[in-house]
DNA sequence: CTTTTTTTGGCATATAATTCCAATATCATT
DNA sequence: AATGATATTGGAATTATATGCCAAAAAAAG
């Protein structure tokens, strides 16, 4: 019987498992030997313990990362749009033109008065950037205004999630 | 001899490497084997691929992604910081402090006259996004402001870049 | 059309993943 | 502290996959 009650669907971890999670956030692709000698396990409980992760939704994939600019696009902005009406059909209709642009990273519905998405987009150049931005975005109906930043520089980024709850201050 | 010519570090691809590139961004722990099939070569030539694109540095690492709901981290803001001074000093002591707190996913400097850095942040809880914000990222030396978002809901997320060049509208 | 260069496919070998089970460790209870 | 029940581990055997090599095929250059 468990002692304490949490949310049926948040995990308790112990130290191997976020030991795994930790090296796996890293090294997505390391293989199996080398993660359990890390961790300090072998190799047999270390496979079932990721495969477990995996299973029950804790780890929902693996990706690889790609360096956009050696790809051609050397611009990266962040798109703030505001809607007209915030019906559920407007913004289905605003999610599957977005999901249609390939250009178009990230997409997150936000609070805040200035917006109700943050796109994240990457593009070649300015004239691209002009183009997905007037010919393809403020053309999806219900948008009424967009605001552009342009990302400088990535300071951090795809950081792990922390396997530890908060630190209390 | 290279019948165009194009920045030294932007490289162009065959349809194989678009394929690779394509596919490990779905699904970066996919076995060669499986790859290879997939995309229509065999298993040897795939590889060397593979390996040709991680050594060129277009292929920058690998992640699994973690459900930080299942953490227990439900709640997702965006952070747009502001600060006083716009000196090296100040941007690298604020990159170190901001390097260090478990809770940052993203750290982008942008433009925009509203701010100049952009946080991604997971917290357990409001009370736990409020210790971040006053306890932490405010008292950060040059810090003159901190705007909110929250994230409602993730839309798109770790989607691919493309690796063909940008469709003409 | 011929030569040169690059890339492929298949095979042999090395490395890793997976399964199974006995042994060990952990946990709750008395 | 001892007991029994449960869960987890480690190692060996097996299966699957990755890797290196080379001859053959394809592509590019002249």
């Amino acid at each position: 019987m468990p002692k304490d009650s949490t949310p049926a669907d948040v995990v308790t971890l112990d130290r191997y498992d976020r030991q795994i999670l930790e090296i796996l956030q890293h090294h997505g692709r390391i293989n199996n030997q080398e993660l359990a000698e890390r961790i300090g396990l072998s190799p047999s409980p270390c496979l079932r313990r990721v495969r477990a992760l995996e299973d029950s939704g804790l780890i929902t994939g693996y990706r690889a990362l790609v360096d956009a600019k050696r790809l051609g696009h050397s611009l990266t902005a962040l798109l703030h749009i505001s809607m007209d009406r915030h019906t559920p059909e407007r913004f289905a209709n605003f999610e599957a033109k977005v999901a249609a642009l390939p250009q178009v990273q990230e997409c997150l519905l936000i609070t805040g008065q200035e917006a109700d998405y943050q796109l994240k987009v990457v593009v070649h150049d300015m004239d691209d950037y002009q183009n997905l931005l007037l010919n393809q975005i403020t053309r999806i109906e219900g948008v009424t205004g967009a605001h552009s930043s342009f990302v400088l520089r990535r300071v951090l980024e795809h950081r792990p999630v922390p396997s530890h709850p908060d630190t209390p201050y």
